[in-house]
DNA sequence: TCGCTCATGTAATGGGTTACATGATTCA
DNA sequence: TGAATCATGTAACCCATTACATGAGCGA
């Protein structure tokens, strides 16, 4: 799947694993993460795949960058995944609820210390969402206006990331509530 | 981290690996899932760590059972997670928001349809967590009324997940109408 | 001078899925 | 008769993280 996302910046316009790195960060992080080293495994296996090519590119002073390009076979293979449908849905893994789930033995302060946490975390990433994302595509637009026609795509996923970091905060707040009122 | 949730559902009572995996398909699956083949090579590394031990239980007609019970050992290990403070917001992987992202040269229609299949399924996923997983709880607690004053804290993560659901299901129509309407 | 950014990669390990193998009982 | 439930496990593989290794330039 990480495929597929770097396969997608690379439409865009050809750059190197330190590059997709940073677009990752900058943008589908929150739905799609990967660590630089899965990048660039990841990249040499779609080489050898022939969906994509590479080339060196020296610089001067700093390290020489290795730059890849899409193939036909590649965006042939991206456009086949795009109208293949989805029939499953996102999976979830969320430590917190685990601790809540089992959470009664431990009585209700140690429940309460790890809600408390998260809501700050929460917090902070829901002012991310509304404050930094949006600055940062304008920042994208200005450098590299041929992008401006994705951007209404990458909206709509913002605004599911902004919805769901305000039910995040909501169900932490209330369930910090619940249990301080009527929990023993 | 799958360790854990064994741990917690192996101190409400001794039971199988198959047992363990009927519980967590009825209540955790939503935020923590497993396979079986992972459920019992999981509990086999945790007998070799000293954090349960097991017997077999002989049955007429049907297959053996392998029992597992926690150890102190395992009990320790079991609270001492739960006290440590988790300072990392849950890693979130959904391939439909790549899909959207990455959905500008497909055109609106691709993206149309995978939206509309995923809110088929949104839809069907918000109505086990109002009607089903309450029904279950119920059931659990008629046969074991025990577990009964744990039934608060699982109550919290049903919650979360219906808000959860809830929200997928508006973003989904929200966005299919902004789709259908505004882009060309 | 210390840490950050730029830049690429490999090796070991851990977590998880898929496929394979077995076999009796029960219900439609 | 065929599928589902009960019941356990192993082996191969894939995806992902952590740790290791290298090294120049730049700003505080």
């Amino acid at each position: 799947m990480l495929k597929y996302v770097l396969l997608g910046f690379l439409n865009y316009q050809p750059m190197s694993g330190y590059d997709l790195s940073t677009w990752m960060e900058a943008s589908t992080d929150n739905f799609w993460h990967a660590k630089l080293s899965q990048i660039y495994t990841t990249l040499k296996k779609l080489e050898k795949e022939g969906l994509v090519v590479s080339h060196i590119e020296p610089q001067e002073g700093r390290p020489d960058r290795r730059v890849y390009t899409v193939t036909k076979a590649g965006q042939a293979d991206f456009n086949g995944w795009l109208q293949t449908t989805l029939t499953e849905m996102p999976v979830k893994k969320d430590e917190l609820l685990v601790k809540v789930f089992f959470g009664f033995p431990a009585g209700k302060e140690i429940i309460l210390t790890q809600l408390r946490l998260q809501l700050d975390l929460h917090r902070r990433k829901l002012a991310q969402y509304q404050a930094e994302t949006p600055e940062m595509v304008q920042h994208i637009v200005d450098k590299m206006p041929d992008i401006a026609p994705h951007t209404r795509y990458w909206e709509l996923t913002r605004q599911f990331g902004e919805a769901y970091e305000k039910l995040y905060v909501d169900w932490l707040e209330n369930t910090i509530a619940i249990i301080e009122n009527d929990f023993e």
